[in-house]
DNA sequence: GATGAATGAGTGTTCATTCAT
DNA sequence: AATGAATGAACACTCATTCAT
């Protein structure tokens, strides 16, 4: 990856927030060149055009996102914390990227357009290795039932935030959360806590 | 709602399609006309605009959306039986209107977008209503526990459902799924049991 | 062919002229737009591209190149004659299709773009042929050497016009011609004769 | 004239093959830097605009397009002789500087573009000169005939070249010219004494 | 002397929409 | 009721050129 000067990243957060807020296709570089006060002919200048810059933008974001699982593997604690850290983990740190979530989830699902960083999915395919580690050591213990399906865990943590997201006018309505502070600390507390009980519970669970 | 004649429900038809595939953004009428063998015109003529179109696409999917949980709830059969035969109803129901969902998740999610369709709303109240009393249902008879938060239920459902699908090329690799057949068929069979377990798990789960 | 409204034709027209006097690249279409007083949007909708509008600008003009040389064959005159009146025919013809034969020749002469109109290829062969079977007349009623090749002579014809208009400037000046009606009248005169005795004296010269 | 340097040299020798090739409009001064592996802003540092280039290259192969028919002329040979090698010499010559006289073909015959270098009309007006002399000469022995418009001849050799050089495609194919190798080599000898038959024939021709 | 960064005007094209019929 | 023609705004992108270093 080659280093970015300020100015590109200040154009990328821009073009972050724009994506996830109004698609890719609907946000034209003029949007993100008068927000970012750069000149219109910077975003090709800088990025080649407007899908390379989207693609500068995904990568750059990628290494934020991975997730610090391998720290929390070797954490000496309890199984049952270390599951409970580890959902509080993903939620955190999906909620602050929610940006580039929003973004990937949007363009890169059912469109056309493809992503096949290797980077994205080896990083999805470690996270899921240390995940298979840290319930493997639950299991050995004792503690969590045998019959886990592991590859589907991580669908139940972001699967359930990102839903509950989705339709974040509904849930203030019916949850009566005032303000988006309200919103975001809900996310923190009930939501998270949520989460964690259905994962929990799974893993105990015995049919 | 005014009554939509057939090429109207054509066009419709074509618009969900494409929409879900490329957006509403890159989605162009032309696109829309042309494969709907109809004038470019008649898209503005019958639906007023491109945004009305999809106002009319998602308001005449909403009926068809509606899960039939009134009469799943009136069954006479046992809590576990009842929750399974609902989640699996839930995915059904999303499988079927994969498209739809697909562009109220894209479109009416983050961006400046507004679905504020009191009948989305309400259906959604209505369903999680019935959803309480089957609940309810099982908490009476002692099999479930007392704490459940049912307005985080149906997250989990679609979320998870969503999730999974979002990431389908990551998840037919690492599940060895050739064809969208084996995938579609995996959804049906292995992804619904296991959202079948965590839903009864955390029904039964006393933390 | 597809029939030309007006507002193409008259597109086509100051299109012509424009390619002509500054070059395909050189020419935008909005410069065409705004001298044919059409909506920018027209020519894209008309012609489908720029590019397009060249090849439907040739195309058009293809038919109206075609010499008259059958007819030219077939009347009753001394070969001496019948050359001298083809020579005319193609002078005056070029001069009257001066834009649009410069246009060929500046597009597609060394440029990457192609003409390969079978057409205009055909016509050439079909001229040519004509071209041969008139010669062949004077060959046979001893009027003109047996030694002609005949394909090398509208380079002669063609080439020495061109080459004159080319240096319009330079042979104003050292021709002493003020106006360009003085200029067109040598060329109908003067230049036309200078080529028809090239022609003829190659006829009847043995080396 | 300044002096140039090797990079402005280099630069000018890319461009030359360029612009014959693409026409000034077709080519980027980006295309020309990249192929000449310069900055960008050479070319606006170096000749001032990418216009003043244009100049700058078309006046510094002006020279190098200059007839040696001075010593021709001083060659004590018979006339038609003269002619001959006069004939050769000019079509030697433009094969040889293809480039820029093609350039000054596309650019500077019907353009807005002008080309009002001094020595440019010099040049012809000299070689012009030189033509007459040798003409001359032929008519004083009695070998030429006396009514001849020493002016005319160079279009006939020039555009009778170029007419045939611009028909490239067109006559590869009815000569059956199979390789660039065999196209060159029919200019050099079939082309070349058609012109010079041309030429002689004219000058000996009485009507 | 030489250059990477940056600019604003310009390119061809496509857009959703409207209009006359 | 239905449509082909037409519109003006917007699109991503490239242009030749300039400027600070």
């Amino acid at each position: 990856m080659i280093a970015l000067n300020d100015k590109q990243i200040e154009i990328l957060q821009v073009a972050e927030k724009l994506f996830a807020e109004e698609g890719f296709d609907g946000t034209s570089i003029r949007d993100i060149a008068k927000k970012a006060n750069v000149n219109i002919a910077m975003i090709s200048y800088y990025f080649g055009s407007k899908e390379k810059m989207l693609e500068a933008l995904v990568l750059s974001r990628i290494s934020d996102m991975r997730l610090q699982l391998e720290s929390l593997y070797n954490e000496n604690i309890p199984p049952f914390a270390k599951v409970d850290k580890m959902v509080e983990l993903y939620i955190t740190r999906i909620n602050k990227n929610r940006c580039i979530y929003q973004i990937l989830h949007s363009e890169f699902s059912n469109k056309k357009r493809e992503l096949n960083f290797e980077g994205f999915t080896e990083m999805k395919k470690s996270n899921l290795e240390t995940f298979r580690n840290i319930i493997k050591e639950g299991q050995d213990s004792g503690d969590f039932q045998q019959e886990i399906n592991v590859a589907l865990l991580p669908p139940i943590i972001m699967g359930t935030y990102f839903q509950f997201h989705t339709n974040k006018p509904f849930y203030k309505q019916i949850l009566n959360l005032k303000t988006d502070e309200e919103y975001d600390n809900y996310i923190g507390t009930e939501l998270t806590q949520h989460i964690q009980k259905t994962i929990k519970a799974l893993l105990v669970y015995a049919n």
